[in-house]
DNA sequence: TTGAAAGCGCTAACAG
DNA sequence: CTGTTAGCGCTTTCAA
């Protein structure tokens, strides 16, 4: 480990080694001749400041955990590109998790405590009340990213708004004239599902209109997708909780029940993944903004993480944009 | 932060701190009923050992640093998934760098410095010979994960077996009668792209035939592949450097060009990534043996890390095996 | 087997 | 503005 230390460093230059760290220290009250010696002389020997033991020091490791399931949703590879680059950007590492579709984020927690990480952000996996208390008490953050809090859980949470975006999905396949519309939701624990098929019935409801027919695919795939849509047959007008569940259920309405889409059955997704405005799908979709959200969750980890410690839980919902394309 | 300490932890049980160390550390010298009695406490106090301060005692941070670029590459969201869960299985956890694709993961290499991680895993980018000179240089781990080491670099690098992938390929196509091969390269920094073409370059000039046709997508996008189809419309027989390409290129071909596949044309990609299964596209492909590529890595790992300094550098290639579906 | 003591490399008061 | 002095929480000799 040829690793040169800070000591070192300042034995070279004949100072103390806490102008080593100060000329690294963006606000240390260091004479600028004195910091550019001190960076001149650290280049020179290839010095970097050892952030383990900064770390340790400072009691902060500027390491942010990513808690993620689901990464076989292609919605969640962008949404982990961006956030990775713009918590890089923010002067964060991501220290990254992964959980099994369908289980709680909790079982990552304790080893995010071990590493001492800043925060915590949740995406595509739900945290539990009782471990979101038991982080929270120690005094760190966490952010929820495409999720809701469950109930009473005072947790930070970014997302679009669902609901609207339900909604925005009924108005579009009534301007179609659809008339036997179905939702397809995903699972039942998750927010977003329960969220986007409020909004859906919501939009018939309040026209009147007998509410739309109902199945639950159970998961987030394509496969899920494809059977939920095989008990479809009678719907003109099918709202997928997400795009990959959409994809599934296009492919079983073409290829297995024989139905033209758009001229038998108007689809719909949420998400706008890449593969929606494939020629093959052409799927009209509402449109997460996802960089919009990743931001707001970069500035609200930043805000919880140098202001005042609590304050009342923060959620922000994003609109949703519809992309009408051919399935619709 | 109500963390509490070694120091506590033994201050409460009467005994030196150094044996709650002890009572953490697998192989340390320490009597059963003391280590039985301290991790009781432990439990009871709620007392994980800091791993920070570990890292920096111990000079070693259990912590792998994961470059990547071209996430979005449906290939790699399943690598990432698997190479994640395989590393935390081992004790260690993911520091993850995203790169612009096409650039290099030299970038990141002075932030994993910074944090000390014990081994990189590069994959979807590639390392410079400066970059891994100087990494490996430190005494530090280094593979390459679906990447051949540039010419001279001394790197250990886990992969499929392309060139003969690419023969696979030829072979295929050659079964089906087909005259008129072409094949669509990637970019051309990657070595994937390259040792794949050389291998099926290799079967037509063995066998006396023409060489196949060849353009070049320039990236690996549904979008690049698409662009690079449209130049092949006298060809009777396609392979693409990799499945979101050869996606990209089917709908070219039936869309735009009004060709039918498999009738008037063959396409095979390489990955097997979800979607080339998906009734829409049914591509044939030569899958990449993911699970086993990554237990090697991790192996390979583990030996660089507890074993011998140096030593060659090594490197494997697993079989890839070739799945036919109704594009071939 | 156990305890004491010396760091790992850095930050952060506290004086000057 | 700069140097000195304590630690941060853990691992690891070295004696006992």
């Amino acid at each position: 480990m040829g690793a040169v230390t800070a000591r070192e460093l300042a034995r070279q230059l004949g100072v103390s080694q806490s102008m080593v760290s100060r000329a690294f220290s963006p606000g240390a009250s260091i004479a600028p001749e004195m910091r550019a010696r001190v960076l001149a002389a650290a280049e020179a020997l290839g010095y970097r400041p050892n952030i383990i033991a900064a770390s340790l020091s400072r009691r902060r490791s500027s390491i942010v955990g990513l808690v993620m399931g689901e990464l076989a949703n292609p919605f969640y590879p962008v949404v982990l590109e961006q956030l990775s680059q713009a918590l890089q950007a923010a002067g964060f590492q991501t220290l990254l998790f992964t959980v099994p579709p369908g289980q709680e984020a909790d079982a990552a927690l304790p080893m995010l405590r071990q590493y001492h990480v800043d925060a915590v952000v949740v995406t595509s996996a739900s945290l539990s009340s009782a471990g979101a208390a038991h982080w929270l008490g120690d005094g760190r953050a966490a952010v929820l990213f495409n999720r809701a809090a469950a109930g009473d859980t005072p947790l930070d949470s970014i997302a679009c708004d669902n609901v609207a975006g339900g909604r925005m999905a009924a108005e579009a396949l009534l301007r179609r004239g659809r008339r036997r519309p179905a939702f397809v939701a995903g699972r039942a624990d998750t927010s977003t599902s329960r969220e986007r098929e409020e909004g859906f019935f919501a939009a018939f409801a309040e026209r009147g209109l007998p509410p739309p027919l109902r199945v639950e695919a159970g998961g987030y795939s394509y496969g899920a997708g494809h059977r939920a849509a095989l008990g479809l047959g009678e719907a003109d007008g099918l709202f997928f909780a997400n795009d990959i569940l959409a994809l599934g259920g296009l492919d079983a309405l073409r290829h297995v029940l024989g139905r033209r889409v758009p001229r038998d059955v108007s689809v719909i997704g949420f998400d706008d993944i890449p593969m929606a405005a494939w020629p093959a799908y052409d799927l009209a979709t509402l449109r997460q903004p996802v960089a919009e959200m990743v931001a707001a969750t970069v500035t609200l980890l930043r805000a919880r993480l140098s202001g005042a410690e609590g304050g009342a839980a923060y959620s922000e919902r994003l609109p949703a944009v519809l992309v009408e394309r051919g399935s619709l």
